[in-house]
DNA sequence: ATGAAAGCGCTAACAG
DNA sequence: CTGTTAGCGCTTTCAT
């Protein structure tokens, strides 16, 4: 292209990535000029068939809500420090969509691949490792089958979540738990019981209850649970957004947060805690994760160990002034 | 690649493509097999590299938040409708970024660009202009400058939501103004003008006050507006984050919502009105927003004429349960 | 209906 | 230090 600008050929390839070779200073110049008069710019297709690598990241994820949209954000800007292309797509929780994604990012020849799973199938993970795309999970399930990944310390998140609540006085304490089979929310529950028992409190598997990841779906299934002839004087719920959901039910029965009722969520959306200052919750690094993601895919290409990272996790208790009443 | 799997050469890529010329049953079959068995997966890269096009959009936006991740959900959909590979930039409000963005976007050979401008400074839009590729703004400053743009009835917004204030029996009305020269606050805040002086009540430009686009923001400026001698009693903030501030200002003074204080925000944040039956709002389509921007993109590529997309918005009072205290 | 071959813009290996 | 050249994997003429 700007061969015939100046005078010289593909020393201008030497000039824009200030090559593996040195350019004669006034060579150099006259490039410059060139690129610069008929504003040139690389073609980064050609580029990367040549070099049978692209520089592309794909970021895989089942939906963009606050939360995932701050985790990605860490990501993006580790990854685009290092001059790479970010790509994302968002997969709807559709696991045909998932695949797709994964056809598509090994047309592309991704260098890597960050995949937040929104089911415990990982398929579309194993066509990416079999076609050698480094492959990092955001809050794998379960079985995460060797790939490596970043999550929370979940298991202590749901302990002290439910050490709370008790040490508040409570005793009959529902969990609102992800109705998938993802680890994490397998894990909060582990810590839920374990931290119930260890108080010697009886654990009522009748007031754990699976439920959808909306924000009505936590409003529903607390109206269920307050309508009960029994009902639970606390709530411990997977997420933040069902704990919003909760407070909106409270409301709309006319229950007192917290006299009546404490609610207590994971992974803080700012908002929620802006609005409400009585919403105690778990909160978890959410850029850092996105951030340690991209640092461990980074370390994987430069030839290190699979491995995995546990993020930790901490008890925001909320100032509350004053009492809150039964409104919003 | 697959050519030594069948016996044939590049009829492989018309068997991919449902190429441009047919092919025999037979030996279409022969390829499809040859493809399974290899998993072969095309690469993007050769192909734009000799098609001279990418399918690549950008979007480049200044952040991600809540709202903005609707509306780019909304230009993704339609956008991967058609096949084409979604690339966002996230440019944290800095116009060296949108720069380096542009520039990428040009050594992609991009078919085309989704742009919410974060300054009044057009010069990246005009980068991509000037190298061929198709630009649509989203929510653009005043002047436009003939780029095909996708905005929002601000000018009716202002006025409604000014009005129902008006019709509540307000008269000093304060309004959170964007300070940024964004041609949507200007136009909010002429109606708002003009819905106070059609009232035949006086426009108070002390009452109009500049503030950021953070949620903290809002409670700081409402701080400072409760804190004077004569207080308004009503707030009209640019933006729903805003209003949200303004709410939690207003529990911090220990003034009631609504009763010593209307709040009328803009263009919905889901959770805001779940936790928040009182805060009255100026509803936006978002997804809408960023898929009518995509269409219009797709438009211009079948040579179209440029146009703008101007969508109606619509206040929404949400039922407002009982009288709200002064707790949140 | 199919093969052969050229060439997209770049980089790396090979001369000068 | 600089110039030439081959070839990445695809699409597309041109020739069979």
């Amino acid at each position: 292209v700007a061969r015939r600008a100046g005078v010289s050929s593909a020393l201008v390839s030497y000039v824009v990535n200030n090559g593996p070779r040195p350019v004669a200073a006034a060579t150099r110049a006259r490039v410059l000029a060139a690129i610069a008069e008929l504003g040139y710019n690389p073609s980064a297709a050609a580029r990367s068939l040549r070099l049978r690598r692209s520089t592309t990241i794909g970021l895989v994820m089942p939906t963009v809500d606050v939360i995932l949209a701050e985790v990605m954000w860490g990501a993006q800007e580790v990854l685009r420090q290092q001059g790479l292309r970010v790509v994302q797509y968002d997969v709807s929780h559709r696991v045909d969509a998932e695949h797709e994604a994964a056809e598509a990012l090994i047309g592309e020849r991704a260098e890597g691949v960050i995949w937040v799973p929104s089911t415990a199938n990982l398929s579309a993970g194993r066509r990416l490792a079999q076609a050698g795309i480094p492959l990092v999970l955001i809050d794998p399930p379960a079985q995460a089958e060797g790939f490596p990944a970043v999550d929370l310390d979940n298991y202590r998140g749901g302990y002290l979540a439910t050490r709370h609540l008790l040490d508040l006085g409570h005793r009959r304490i529902a969990l609102l738990n992800r109705a998938a089979p993802i680890a994490f929310s397998r894990e909060r529950a582990c810590g839920y019981r374990d931290a119930l028992r260890a108080a010697g409190a009886a654990v009522d598997e009748t007031l754990i209850v699976a439920v959808g990841p909306h924000i009505q779906d936590g409003r529903d299934a607390t109206m269920a649970l307050l309508d009960r002839p029994n009902p639970p004087t606390a709530i411990f719920a997977y997420a933040d957004m069902l704990a919003v959901g909760a407070l909106r039910a409270a409301y709309e029965r006319g229950v007192a947060v917290p006299q009546q009722l404490s609610v207590i969520g994971f992974d803080d959306i700012a908002i929620a805690g802006f609005l409400r200052p009585a919403l105690t919750t778990i909160a978890a690094p959410k850029r850092e994760r996105g951030a340690r993601a991209a640092q461990l895919l980074l370390g994987l290409e430069s030839g290190h160990a699979p491995a995995a990272v546990r993020l930790p996790v901490e008890l925001v208790v909320r100032e509350s002034t004053g009492p809150l009443g039964p409104q919003i």
